[in-house]
DNA sequence: CTGCATTGATATGCTGCGCGTATGACTGAG
DNA sequence: CTCAGTCATACGCGCAGCATATCAATGCAG
């Protein structure tokens, strides 16, 4: 590697003395540097003459390749503190369908024109395989759903929504109207799509709490695991179902949701990133700042 | 650079102990100089315990570079090699603008595919162009127009083509209809159209002794330096011109071609590739090679 | 709980690479 | 012919980087 450094120095000012000068060296180690390198190599990098030095053909074409080489070992240390700094790097970023139609599509474009050395690699997954996932070190972050507060334990989290549940119904369902007075007992009594209880707990759970603050008890009549499933099936007339405010883009024909803000007692769910804490990931930090700042710009 | 070699050795195999036996050293040695890499850094790289040693997601981000930085270093001295075997390298070849209409384009085509490293320049210029810029070094190759065995002296060669000339005349001459007998004697007295002495001093002279033999003195009515403007000006009946067979291929309107070899007398013309002895350019060897081989083909 | 094997860290001495100093050999300019 | 300039050679030395020896901590077997 010295070597070529010498080579390169040689190459440029063709003149030995020179040469040594920019090494900070004397003249003589640098020719029997050169001629090391010649002998090692066997061929000719410099025509000299006791008086002149010139590039060989081979040495004016391998000149390039070098600097380059040189180049990129003499910026590593920088790139080591880039990554250090986690402006380099990989995160792996797992998330629930749902945020993957909400603002986290822009937030990567914004977030890779920012640091484009961060290579994230973004994964979709239901909350309890995200939370397996962090455990076990296969992701780096996850963004998922969750009932206020009940963010897993042992984790970071920072806030990224909150949303009430807003009710889906089938289109030719009678309470689907909004002008109709709403019969809360007959809304307890439709059958409910609904997730898996292991899918989100908290927020599960907040849904049955629901029903049995009115003595009943919620009659589940399909699990699904996406939201997007839910609701196509509350299109095919199977029953209705809960889910957050922001599903309402999807406008599935067949659907219509239904503001139940007014019953104090629906649950609200939250979308919060979440990630382990001690153990320093760089390009982490950079992703949560960014998010951070992308929320609270949102939210004013 | 050693320093990163044992730290991909170790990022590799997660074991001071195999990593040292990969570099063909001993442990504690590869122990401090990853201590020493960190230390100069100002940043950890690995996170070890007593038991065990893995990555840290800096480290993990810098292992890409380094192992792409050190191939590259390894991988020098064959492209050494290659430079030295002309693989690789510059050559900037000249060429008068009449063969870049011939066979060149597509000689240059399959050089390309069949040696990517070479970066073949092509500049036209004119034969005394050529061998002045032969003389300077600044380019490596030549290929130009003259008189059979008239190649310029102290410079190697390579024919490439032989051909007579043909006599080139305005469409509505009256020596231009093929079926009518040849006035030799009318024809010398017709205007020339010619390039100037200096361009081709060799092929210039044989065509003025063609006239002297007949004991005429051509009448030069106008000089043009590239055989596309002689023959656009024997088009424009400014006069007729001798000019190399293949510029046939031009098939300017108002302009018609008529065969000479029936007199003997008539000057034949060579394309030559021509290049300094004495100082070895590798790439130029290819070049040559390739050509040899090119024209060999051609001929069978 | 205890001893052992494994593994990374520390201590110390030594060897050779690569540098500096001194000098030589050759060349072109005045 | 002399001298300045430049690349090559000779030789000695200091220190970077290695090996040997050893320690310390941890997981595992019994």
């Amino acid at each position: 590697m010295r070597a070529w450094r010498q080579f390169a120095a040689v190459a440029q000012e063709l003149h030995f003395g020179r040469a040594a000068q920019r090494l900070h060296m004397t003249q003589p180690p640098l020719t029997q540097g050169i001629a090391a390198l010649e002998r090692n190599l066997g061929l000719r990098l410099f025509d000299r003459t006791q008086r002149s030095v010139r590039l060989t053909p081979a040495g004016a074409a391998l000149l390039p390749e070098v600097l380059d080489l040189l180049a990129r070992a003499q910026a590593l240390p920088g790139r080591a503190r880039a990554a250090a700094a986690g402006e380099l790097g990989r995160l792996r970023l797992a998330f629930v369908s749902t945020v993957g139609f909400g603002l986290l599509p822009q937030w990567v474009r914004a977030f890779r024109a920012q640091w484009p050395g961060v290579q994230l690699e973004l994964i979709e997954a239901t909350g309890d395989v995200q939370l397996d996932a962090l455990e076990r070190g296969d992701i780096d972050a996850g963004l998922l759903l969750h009932s206020p507060g009940q963010v897993p334990p042992g984790l970071a989290h920072l806030c990224v929504s909150r949303e009430p549940l807003v009710l889906a119904l089938p289109e030719r369902h009678a309470l689907a109207a909004a002008d109709t007075p709403l019969d809360w007992a007959a809304l307890l009594d439709e059958p409910l799509v609904i997730f898996p209880r292991r899918i989100v707990a908290s927020l599960y759970d907040a849904i049955v709490a629901l029903y049995h603050a009115a003595g009943r008890t919620p009659h589940v009549a399909q699990e699904a695991i996406q939201m997007q499933t839910i609701v196509n099936l509350v299109s095919a007339e199977l029953g209705v179902a809960w889910v957050p405010a922001s599903v309402r883009q999807f406008q599935r024909p067949g659907v219509v949701y239904r503001d139940m803000a007014a019953h104090a007692e629906v649950p609200w769910c939250e979308t919060s990133l979440v990630w382990r804490t001690g153990q320093d990931v760089p390009a982490l930090a950079r992703w949560t700042e960014f998010v951070h700042a992308a929320t609270a710009a949102h939210s004013t």
